[in-house]
DNA sequence: AATAAAATATACCAATTGGTATAAATATTA
DNA sequence: TAATATTTATACCAATTGGTATATTTTATT
């Protein structure tokens, strides 16, 4: 790995939890640079534009969350199991750094969905592939056996993804868990009665 | 009303959209005096600076949604009735001008929830609003007997509330309007359930 | 219609914005 | 180790930021 490449990704890590909790248009260039005790110079050695940083900070930020998700899957062997990993993440945010300024979908989401294209994108496509995972995952369930084969898949997949944005979403701005812990009750419930 | 009062009614009614639309942080004064046509000098005659008229904007963004679902929730007469106006006023979101541009709770708690204090506050007593309408709605239902006595109430609305603005949220950035679809007719389905 | 009060427009302000040019320092390679 | 390429720091830039002071116009009151 090049200094270069150090240094680059030194920025994004730094840099990151900035764009998640400030969001794009609240952080400024002074605020990379606080963050990560940089000049400009090397800022804008390493990157063309502030576009640039923030939208390797959101693809780092979701890489996180689904790195985690992906480990603690690992250590189930069920479909269910596996699906239990999302309520269970999103109860325990605040012991996750990753997540304690928000989810960087939402917060990208409701930011950039009419401001900015190229963010807009990547939240995008980052749905389509958390839905993607989902719907691979429960289908490798139904044809073991282990989920019911007249689950609508996509209505769950929905349901599954809106509970947990909109639940953590809530919490996180009144500051109340019980909306949190509640959807994931509901959705925890849910997902046991997935079995066959 | 006073040509002042109407001046800073007129401020709130051409700038809530835009706050809405490209967030506190996002919208500048040269934004409200486009959006306006009036001049700088008018608006800060009328507001002491940016926050007030972005406080004033979203208690005005709020109250239209709410009187919206009032107005449909007094062609019902049951409750089921009424609490199905909301996935029925979601769904056809695109419709309706206030919430074209996004739920203003949603857009302002993942904007203000790490960055702006009052902000944060006013999109705390939306939801607690939101909620405690829900709570008598629903206790209502249960004293004359048409919902279920047995029915989680606090679950149920943490439930309701999280599945709207969840998949608002992920349809408003995918453009895929299927997340909310299925999510809401999940919701009109739980909602249909709820009868004794 | 004259006066007082309120509302509005213009010009200005310092501070900050994102970004660049260039010089100095540091790594890499021959 | 010398030459070269890369990386970093500094100083600067025009444009924009939120906000103010003041002059002018409009509105309300007597």
């Amino acid at each position: 790995m090049s200094k270069a490449a150090r240094t680059k990704q030194f920025i994004i890590e730094k840099t990151a939890p900035i764009f998640n909790t400030k969001g794009y248009a609240g952080t400024s260039i002074n605020d990379l640079i606080f963050a990560t005790g940089l000049t400009k110079g090397s800022i804008y050695g390493n990157f063309d534009n502030k576009d640039e940083v923030a939208l390797a900070a959101f693809d780092y930020n979701f890489m996180r969350v689904n790195l985690y998700i992906k480990s603690q899957m690992e250590t189930q062997s069920s479909v269910i199991g596996k699906l239990l990993v999302y309520p269970q993440t999103y109860r325990n945010f605040l012991q996750l750094p990753f997540l304690a300024a928000g989810c960087p979908i939402t917060n990208t989401s409701t930011e950039a969905d009419d401001t900015h294209p190229q963010l807009r994108s990547k939240a995008t496509a980052a749905f389509s592939y958390w839905r993607k995972s989902l719907e691979f995952l429960i289908n490798k369930g139904i044809s073991t056996g282990e989920i019911k084969a007249d689950l609508p898949v996509q209505e769950f997949i929905s349901v599954l993804t809106s509970l947990i944005q909109g639940s953590f979403m809530q919490t996180k701005v009144t500051g109340n868990l019980n909306a949190l812990y509640e959807s994931m009750d509901f959705l925890e419930k849910m997902i046991r009665n997935l079995k066959a």
